[in-house]
DNA sequence: ATTTATTTCGCAAACGTTTTCGTGTTGAAA
DNA sequence: TTTCAACACGAAAACGTTTGCGAAATAAAT
């Protein structure tokens, strides 16, 4: 088992000194070419590779990236990630991931021990607990520490930092719009409970949509749900929820949806009852996952362009580690959605 | 702006000698309790932490784990890096990612950019393209250098390491057995191209389980598909297979699958059919993601535990760090499946 | 032969820690 | 007063790099 060989070993067996081997190394013109083909072929023949934690050190740069993610199982943060690693890798950066499962003090945590050297800066999309708590510290703090954060899809306003959001509004709205040009009259919402930022812009673009088209909203359509629907029994309440949705209201002809899950149970609830998707029942839902595409029918769905939205913002932290470091002018990048139409709505 | 103080700065400002404050803040008994106290509330009033990368340095040990996965985006692979985060955090080590996108070319270079003093050993699951080539002295050059590497589902036998792997074998032959108890005669298999060794493992299952039952294996029973399923194209062709298949062999009565998408294809054409699941044909695939759980029907599956090999995983690479770093005794750790009963199955 | 320029290399500092060892100061024992 | 232990602290090395600057050696110019 040969140890990895560092410079000084190098130096050591050629008999130069430390520094000429790193000059040598690097193709310095200060190095005759006799020693530097020397040093260059021993360090091919031993595999010499810099140690990157005593360049971190020396230069104050990790060339990594910290992601803090609520959670992974998940098919948008996970997309978001492959969008991340796909810049990081092409401009020669690393990806460090910590999860916060939604939780406040998991989130702090992980920031602080990431920040103490680890990485050059943060992307993040902030926990539910965290945005229920309304503290902020931990995202002040590391930022006036000169750490860049970017935040993307649940930003917070008031931190001065680079945002990715997708355009949630707009996107809700088009997808009921929609819904009402192909002759949907009434229109049922399911969503989440609305604190979370993206719940409550899509429940806004839903409402928007209505009023451009001179439709009263209906507090009975609007159906709220929370929870992770990680059980059986809190899946099989919520279905039952929706059935009696559908049954108390039976002149719905659609449903839009605030993300993928809610969309399928609503087919399914919606095929028991015999209803058929799309004639009797519309559905759109939101987020473009393996449940939409694989779902029968395939479910129309509002795309949040993920991947995108990962490659965005590690452009953005990068160009803000390696160029604008003291640059106080923050950007807010909107992602278009795109409505995938498929076999849901007419 | 302030930036991050370090132990200098703080001897500095107390004049005392850096070594001084190192010591007052472990709590040295070198030190008088007054300077201690002194230090202490100095430390406490500027937020000191250590800097990682100086510790790393200093140490020879980073305390975080590489991990090396062939995709992000797949249920199977997120939930076990969940389990491998999980006891990360719980041992205090850091987790930071690297996607291979089942190419040899970049598992190579992630794994070498990693290995330079960034991680302390490795968990990773090959990529595709890597087992076609047999080409493994990334691997061995990494083990040979002292990084452990821990290998899950996807492992290479000649490789000395520490492995995790599903019991596929019996997986897929419980699967079929319990098709064959409740009724079915003619069972069809989907599977992947064999080279992969759980497509295979899998597959030695199926016919397994039906020698056993003294039944013979049919050729035109068993049904390979290739590629990665990403295209709408890609997705038409094999249901039209799948539909040839069904319609050619009439009698097929229950269908084994090797992954969750092939099983909610086959639901989807026999659906298309006519075919009424579980009555008319029994549906058993391979993976208890989102797909199985909100498929209609949902789907009967075998579950991986993925989670949980994720956490076996982390145990046993940082057990060898932290006791056994010489340790030439690898184990083969072997995950129990679960059939996972619900609605494909009668 | 002396000065000057050029080439080639080594020294040392720096990044932020921890830790071993040495040293100066104090107080008590002889 | 001398001797010695206990105490409190500092200097320095080490981890593996990079780099500015000084210096030795050689070559060229006067």
């Amino acid at each position: 088992m040969k140890r990895k060989v560092t410079l000084k070993q190098i130096a050591k067996e050629l008999d130069v000194s430390i520094s000429t081997v790193s000059k040598a190394l690097r193709n310095s013109p200060e190095i005759s070419e006799d020693t530097k083909d020397k040093v260059q072929a021993f360090a091919k023949l031993y595999n010499y590779k810099p140690n990157n934690i005593a360049l971190s050190l020396k230069n104050r740069k990790t060339r990594t990236i910290g992601v803090i993610i609520p959670e992974i199982v998940h098919y948008f943060f996970s997309k978001v990630i492959q969008g991340i690693e796909k810049v990081a890798l092409e401009r020669g950066y690393n990806v460090i991931i910590g999860l916060s499962n939604e939780s406040f003090d998991k989130e702090v945590i992980n920031m602080e021990t990431l920040a103490n050297g680890s990485i050059d800066g943060f992307i993040l999309s902030v926990a539910t607990e965290t945005m229920l708590q309304k503290d902020y510290h931990h995202f002040m703090e590391t930022i006036n520490q000169g750490m860049p954060i970017v935040m993307f899809d649940r930003v917070i306003e008031e931190i001065p930092c680079d945002k990715v959001v997708i355009d949630d509004f707009e996107g809700a709205k088009n997808a009921v719009e929609r819904l009402l040009q192909s002759g949907s009259k009434k229109i049922a919402l399911i969503t989440t409970e609305d604190y979370i930022s993206v719940g409550y812009l899509r429940t806004k673009g839903y409402l928007e949509a209505l009023a451009n088209n001179g439709i009263d909203s209906d507090p009975n359509l609007m159906m709220r749900i929370d929870g992770q629907l990680e059980s059986e029994e809190e899946l099989r309440k919520v279905e039952q929820e929706i059935e009696t949705l559908l049954q108390s209201n039976n002149s719905i002809d659609a449903i839009f949806t605030v993300n993928e899950l809610y969309a399928v149970l609503v087919i399914k609830v919606a095929k028991k009852l015999g209803l058929r998707i799309p004639e009797d029942l519309q559905v759109i839902g939101f987020t473009d996952g393996v449940l939409s595409r694989h779902a029968t029918p395939a479910l129309t769905t509002v795309s949040q362009h993920a991947q995108q939205m990962g490659e965005v913002s590690a452009r953005l932290l990068i160009d803000r580690l390696e160029h604008k470091e003291d640059d106080e002018n923050y950007e807010t990048v909107l992602i278009e959605t795109e409505l995938i139409q498929r076999e849901s709505t007419l």
